[in-house]
DNA sequence: CTTCTGAGGTGCGATATTGTACAGTCCAAA
DNA sequence: TTTGGACTGTACAATATCGCACCTCAGAAG
């Protein structure tokens, strides 16, 4: 049974706000406010992994990179969680890398740090283990996903999901950009995109999206994004998980 | 700086022959040797982990099932690893389901206990949550192959990384259950793995697969195989990993 | 020996997506 | 005010894969 502190204040960061107020104020004085810029590389794919960072506003994504340049998105970071999973995990780099899509503002730490911290709090990395199921499961998902859903289906997953980790309806986002993190051709996307706008879903011009009717999106989803955003909310949350055999 | 101890003697599955060997007697009391039947599933989605595996021969897969029935492998277990990582990660259950596709021998052992011992052993924790890390690359380069890559050398990547995990060139397999494997059609299938018997790669009749030349395979095969069999070496050693800046 | 069944080979039209190309449009810098 | 660049819309042939159907074949069951 995992018994779970009360949590800390809320706090912009979802992972942060689930931590005990006794972990929090453990990580407070190592967490600096950074800036993430459009298209800021968290890291790159191989090489050390000097920090790690909670997201507060903004939206970084996992993208794997192959030899031949093609590009796609398997994974989406927001305020829900954080960058630089493998500290967690005791390695300290990845094959793959993350970049912020969405600019906004996050907390940064000295990844030496984080791993001294984690390793002296179990409930610590109770919650961020948790974080990293359910993010596992994103990618999971998304290999899937890959394998058998349109384009089209595709675009509206990517849209929600980072709708879901934005303050706003609003962002800036163009063609180019969309495409490669779907890993398909920008005119792949116009076309999708232009019909998701001819539907009424969304607007868009010159780089500047908005969505208009969410619930029409979801219908022109496919049931990944249902899965990956049930899975954040069943294992992001303040209570411990059922770990009685009735509870199935 | 994460110490390693010495290991145990070297057992059939490589993350128990990883362990200390404090570590190792703690978990051995409660392993009990389980036979894992062809199509066998150690866990299905979104239902209650029981237990976990550590197979010694034979290969398992993490699936995905979509909604309409639809299903494909993300990840591959061999006896370098364990089934019932969301034990690891504090849950218990999971959106996909392990299968297995090649049958053979394993230990198995009760989720809360396995809990209860990690939860006691930092040494332990670290053995599997850097076995975690290379899985989690496996699923995330599965996502962008899915996405990029053909059907024959997908083909060429699961061949590779089942044999990998054999300890025979000669395995069961029929064109059906690789095509449920790799989400494709059966009849794609059998034109991709016809092509790759005419040029002398493999040879197989009614369900019987026998690989002739690895090296040709690896040829045919994408970049992704490559990449996880890498990531799998590079986390799965004695050595503690390289931690001080220098290790770039 | 015959039959049945699971396994595998092949063909064909339909579809999604690719690669490539070109043209239109808005905005900002010169 | 003009120009150049970034962003977008569109077209078209090529390709991979799909969905489906049908046929063959080997071996086990009867």
């Amino acid at each position: 049974m995992l018994a779970m502190p009360a949590n800390q204040a809320a706090h912009a960061n979802r992972l942060l706000s689930l931590l005990s107020r006794a972990d929090y104020e453990r990580l407070r004085p190592h967490l600096y406010p950074v800036v993430l810029d459009y298209r800021k590389a968290l890291y790159d794919a191989d090489t050390r992994i000097e920090f790690v960072w909670f997201i507060e506003t903004g939206v970084g994504s996992l993208v794997n990179t192959m030899e031949n340049g093609d590009a796609a998105e398997v994974g989406t970071i927001g305020n829900e969680g954080m960058v630089g999973l493998p500290i967690l995990l005791g390695d300290h780099q990845a094959p793959t890398s993350v970049y912020i899509q969405v600019p906004g503002l996050g907390l940064r730490m000295r990844a030496d740090l984080f791993a001294g911290e984690l390793a002296r709090s179990a409930s610590m990395r109770t919650v961020m283990l948790r974080y990293n199921h359910a993010f596992f499961n994103q990618v999971a998902q998304s290999a899937a996903c890959n394998r058998f859903h349109s384009l089209r289906q595709r675009c509206c997953r990517w849209l929600l999901m980072t709708h879901d980790r934005m303050a706003s309806d609003e962002f800036l986002l163009t063609q180019e950009f969309l495409a490669m993190m779907l890993g398909v051709r920008r005119s792949g996307v116009s076309v999708a995109a232009g019909a998701l706008r001819k539907i009424g879903l969304i607007r868009y011009s010159r780089g500047n999206l908005t969505i208009i009717d969410r619930a029409g999106l979801e219908r022109e989803s496919c049931e990944c994004y249902a899965i990956s955003k049930r899975e954040f909310d069943r294992l992001l949350t303040e209570r411990p998980l059922h770990s009685a055999p009735a509870a199935v």
